[in-house]
DNA sequence: TGACTTATCAATCAAGTGATTGATTGCGAC
DNA sequence: GTCGCAATCAATCACTTGATTGATAAGTCA
């Protein structure tokens, strides 16, 4: 490479890297503080820089929310991306949804804490529910549109009516996030209630049966 | 904005009184601004009194805060108190559940933000969740209960899970309130999609309301 | 009426809190 | 080198915010 786009690591950062670290300390002290209690010296003082230096990379904070918000639609976006499962069944395509909100509560719940802070702010906030009102609404029509693929399939009921039953799905998972005793074990039944709460009863195959004992 | 409160200038108030106007005016505030932006000056306003004045009926904010938290406690029991539905079959119950629901929906939307707004603080103040938990956790194990004996009665799946399920119900509704286009319309068409969730398909009529034997 | 309590307010404090300013430092280009 | 720019910082401003203080008027009661 005799042209290299990224420069090598300095003892004085790049603009983006900055910028990076500044988001990452931003989501986690609103996991810690709540979005509210945000403070622009918490930040810098996590980075380990200046106050000034913070508002040389974020002129305003309202600059910082919108980093702060594109950082976890980055994210986000990072899971579902690429993923084609066009080619499974509606009910299958169902359970790599609840696998992907598995995944997000195992392994990244600071960013599902995040982003119910920045949702609860974003109901008075237009700018906020500009950035996150399309990620959910994106979220849920992905699912009304798997649950009305499922119901032309036979997968699902006949009678499921997938816009209420898209906000029921949505409902109960990121209300699962809020609620306590929100272990894995706890989660595993809330999907299959779910799965049975949403599936045709008169399929012929019944994969299982019931609830556990 | 708003008027400060060009009230005659009525003779003093009693302390209840007083108390009752700063949890209004709180609670209203809260919807507004948030749970993190009240600030004890724009209350004072609000109730057209001093600051002083508020810090003597509520001396700390702390104290404010307690005293919202009861505010919102007692107009919700107020209207889960004295409805005697244990008559009622499960179904039934069930939509009296979502009746209920759609009628803060209608009238005390109010109420419902400022829960909402308590809830996420909840999480990471521990003062908080001592208020706001029991609130939710009464209405799951509610929902819960009659999801168990609607299991028992044949009027739900017999493969229903109750705990889980309730988690679905009480997130489908709470997660209702918070999204977008949450018009009546669209409620009705959640609790109808709620109740084809939970409903035993074997049943050879559907269940409607009224009591049963 | 007079002593005592309650409710109220103007003024103020002390600790934040976002943002700005002016100077300093490291690094690449010429 | 040394010039210019990007990154950084110490100091500080202007404003917010919960809380306090000392004084005053409105009730209560003997």
């Amino acid at each position: 490479m005799n042209a290299p786009v990224t420069a090598p690591p300095k003892s004085r950062e790049s603009s983006e890297d900055r910028k990076a670290a500044i988001a990452a300390a931003a989501r986690a002290l609103i996991v810690e503080k709540g979005f509210e209690g945000l403070r622009t010296r918490d930040i810098a003082e996590r980075v380990g820089i200046n106050i000034a230096t913070l508002h040389y990379h974020v002129p305003t904070k309202e600059a910082l929310i919108a980093l702060v918000a594109d950082d976890i639609r980055a994210e986000l976006r990072e899971q579902s991306d690429g993923k084609g499962r066009e080619h499974l069944s509606p009910a299958a395509q169902l359970e790599c949804e609840f696998d992907d909100y598995a995944e997000l509560l195992g392994e990244k719940v600071a960013l599902l804490t995040a982003l119910s802070e920045l949702l609860e702010r974003s109901r008075r906030d237009p700018v906020m529910l500009g950035c996150v009102g399309p990620m959910m609404g994106k979220w849920k029509r992905m699912i009304e549109e798997i649950l009305a693929q499922g119901v032309a399939s036979g997968d699902f009921r006949a009678d499921l009516d997938p816009d209420p039953a898209a906000r029921m799905l949505v409902g109960a998972m990121t209300g699962f996030s809020r609620a306590p005793n929100a272990t894995p074990d706890n989660f595993k039944r809330l999907r299959a209630e779910l799965t049975r709460a949403v599936r045709n009863p008169n399929l012929p195959t019944l994969p299982t049966q019931g609830p556990r004992p």
